[in-house]
DNA sequence: TTAAACCTTCCCTTAATGGGAAGGTCAATA
DNA sequence: TATTGACCTTCCCATTAAGGGAAGGTTTAA
């Protein structure tokens, strides 16, 4: 399979998969005697699973790591569970930063008219804070 | 003032505060015969706005936008509150996602033992998905 | 007069995704 | 067979927000 292949069964960028090569995320792939990546089934299932682990926001860097896990039957679950359980406090820290935001804006917003008047407690509210 | 003072005193990073500059979102400063940046007590109050719009998540455009509504006193509010929606919406729409990743990755983690052994709830539910 | 504490500009780095250029390859069709 | 279009390659650039660090000029105080 050509690199627009493997794309397309994994649904993942070309480019994406070049990257994630040049990351060492996914192995150098064998190439043609022209130069053109060559791939297999097999790799369309790793391109898979960095797939879902970005899609639920992990690093490129806990990806690689997550990959060699996953590759590696001898694994001690407790490591996989290490690298999740410090993404999720982190996407908690996010989640509870955005909170924050939003419950201000939308007292802000809420306040404001909207109209073709000047006072603006948006404005008041940044300024002041 | 030196940058280093309306820095102290507005608590931004002088290298933001030149940065800032560079985007239009304050004026150019005057300068000193040195070519030193010479700042005022206004200055500072325009970076603690600049800052409090960067506490909520605005982006540099908005925030050069809202500057400039801010300073003019003729502004309709309606373009403020526009913003402010815009960026509500797509704080919202982060947040959802956060929280879509969350519940995803706390469920495979409760369900990890993590410890020695390699079976891992988590690289499954990562590959399969 | 020298040393420290400032200041200046310029380039580099981070993270993830991708655009676009310049050029090589392959397959089908005229 | 020649050409065309679709595909591939590498390389550089842009985005966003924040800042590190270098190389060099200025100010001030000892």
């Amino acid at each position: 399979m050509n690199i627009g292949e493997v794309s397309k069964q994994a649904d993942v960028n070309s480019k994406m998969i070049r990257r994630y090569e040049s990351l060492g995320i996914i192995p150098k792939a064998t190439r043609s005697e022209a130069g053109y990546r060559q791939y297999t089934e097999n790799d369309v299932h790793v391109l898979k699973f960095v797939k879902h682990a970005r899609e639920m926001g992990f690093s490129m860097k806990d990806i690689k790591q997550l990959v060699s896990l996953w590759k590696n039957k001898n694994r001690p679950s407790a490591q996989v569970k290490s690298i999740a359980t410090k993404h999720i406090l982190e996407l908690e820290k996010k989640r509870d930063e955005i909170a924050a935001m939003l419950l201000t804006l939308n007292q802000l917003v809420k306040s404001c008219k909207g109209d073709n008047r000047p006072e603006c407690p948006i404005l008041d509210g940044i300024g002041c804070h």
